[in-house]
RNA sequence: GUGACUAUAGUUCAAUGGUAGAACAUCGGUUUGUGGUACCGAGUACGAGGGUCCGAUUCCCUCUAGUCACCCCA
């Protein structure tokens, strides 16, 4: 469906400047597709830890779902008709005669799972805490790719608003716990098949009557999609939505109830939650209860970290016990770029603190038993073997802002030595190969020894900021 | 899927209808076994294809990709 690039790399000469053609090479990421490169990696590992801790703390078992199954499965639980199904998803048939496609979301394949190892039989509610890749094929641009990152949160088996509110309680904590507090939750109630259906007569009926007054895309709306109508930043359409009726007004006694109570919940959290009539989410299966976390932010309005909700009717539809159940979806791609933008405190990598540096081929031979001697020992080591001079290695070592060098050359070799560079002070002493460890691990923990840019030297899993 | 804008070294940016410069980064050197500064040097780019033209990186078209809006959502 889409044809990558042909990118030739014509430049291997051969003798006079003739220049060989060679393979052609696919030099591009497919669109919508990304590489997440070392220097971003740190704050991955700290989402990923946090994820998981917090996942812990709520009860939350680690479930892992192949990223492709049965597009029925997709097409039967979110929904036909759905842009995610219509229009976004990656299915194809495979050698073998099935119709498969790539996760456009988590949920279904959770609650597949779910019937499907019976877990039905565990004690209620059952936590589950996943994470992994998704696909859209979507319109790529910037927090949207058509590999994307999420972490997913479900509960099942518990209709009780409480587990709505404990659920947002956990999303809260999980962004607070990564730096991102500027945030607030959009909440909605849509109600039960029943009653939704009858809000959306209603507000069919009241748009129709008043269609001479929206602009050209919200008459089109009234079809596609009604509510998107409320949402709409035309002047006039803004006072048409603003006296239509809304959902919370509409529900039945059992789904009015749920919602006021979780309200109250919320109010006792004292979480920051906003009451949005137009928010609808994209896929069928959600009832009542849906909510998303978005950036408080009046210039972004509408920057959304990820959402979720109920959906009791989801198990039964697909063939489990009948299983309230809600869950929600953290969009990491766009956590992990919100993290870079404020600048969020990572944890410490572990970075070597000790460079080797080697000079001569018979030190070169035993640089690599020093090395391995070390790493045992606890301490990393950075070396760049590769390299001759002496001059280059200790550049390398400054770049690295390593605190000790340790040289050994063609004499040390012999003399079993090792010289021991303090980088700080620039003073060195020679010390016998066996008491290397012991030496090294001393000078780490001295005083004498102290980072560069005056910084306390730090341990690992210390603050720090990046 | 619709519309708009963009596309030059690893990165950030220049210039030009006659094939390109800088900064940072990388690698090497400033005498033989010692880093951070300084100085010198090297390599690497016009996204792809077609057209106009004597000649295109520069103009036009198509494709690809990115960004933005719509749409949608993570």
């Amino acid at each position: 469906m889409v044809t990558g690039k042909l990118k030739r790399k014509p430049k291997a000469k051969v003798g006079k400047g003739k220049q060989v053609p060679q393979e052609p090479l696919l030099l591009q990421t497919v669109r919508g597709m990304r590489d997440i490169l070392p220097e971003d990696q740190p704050y991955w590992n700290q989402m990923r830890r946090v994820l998981n801790r917090s996942a812990q703390e709520y009860g939350f078992g680690r479930i892992d779902v192949p990223v492709l199954e049965y597009a029925n499965l997709f097409n039967r639980s979110i929904g036909e008709g759905t842009d995610i199904i219509d229009k976004e998803m990656y299915s194809f048939v495979t050698r073998g005669g099935d119709k498969v496609a790539l996760r456009p979301e988590f949920t279904a394949g959770i609650a597949r799972a779910y019937i499907q190892h019976g877990m039905n039989v565990l004690p209620k509610p059952i936590r589950l805490f996943s994470m992994g890749t998704a696909y859209r094929y979507d319109r790529p641009q910037e927090g949207r790719y058509r590999e994307f990152q999420q972490g997913n949160f479900d509960i099942f088996g518990e209709e009780d608003p409480i587990l709505d509110a404990h659920l947002i309680q956990l999303a809260s904590r999980v962004m607070n716990s990564l730096g991102i507090k500027n945030i607030e939750f959009q909440l909605n109630s849509i109600g039960c098949p029943q009653c939704r259906k009858e809000y959306l007569n209603l507000l069919v009926s009241y748009l129709d009557s008043r269609k001479q007054k929206l602009c050209q895309d919200c008459r089109r709306r009234i079809e596609s999609n009604p509510l998107r109508v409320l949402d709409c930043k035309e002047d006039k359409c803004t006072q048409v939505a603003a006296s239509a009726p809304q959902t919370v007004n509409h529900l039945c006694v059992a789904c009015h109830t749920h919602f006021k109570s979780l309200l109250e919940y919320l109010d006792e959290l004292n979480l920051p939650y906003v009451i949005n009539h137009r928010l609808v989410r994209g896929l069928d299966y959600y009832t009542r209860t849906v909510f998303e976390i978005w950036l408080n932010d009046e210039s972004r309005r509408g920057f959304s970290f990820g959402g979720g909700g109920r959906y009791d009717m989801l198990i039964k539809s697909i063939g489990g016990d009948d299983t309230p159940a809600i869950g929600f979806g953290l969009g990491l791609d766009r956590i992990v770029t919100e993290m870079k933008r404020i600048n969020a405190k990572l944890y410490r990598e572990s970075r070597p603190r000790v460079f080797l540096a080697q000079l001569g081929d018979l030190a070169k031979k035993k640089s690599l038993n020093l090395f391995a001697e070390l790493e045992k020992n606890g301490v990393l080591v950075a070396e760049s073997f590769g390299r001759g001079s002496l001059k280059s290695q200790l550049r390398v070592a400054d770049k690295l802002g390593v605190e000790i060098t340790l040289i050994v050359g063609q004499k040390e070799a012999l003399d079993g030595t090792v010289i021991v560079k303090n980088m700080v002070s620039g003073t060195q002493e020679t010390t016998a190969v066996e008491k290397l460890v012991g030496l090294v691990k001393k000078l780490l923990k001295s005083e004498v020894v102290v980072l560069k840019n005056g910084e306390q030297s730090l341990e690992d899993g210390q603050l720090q900021q990046v």
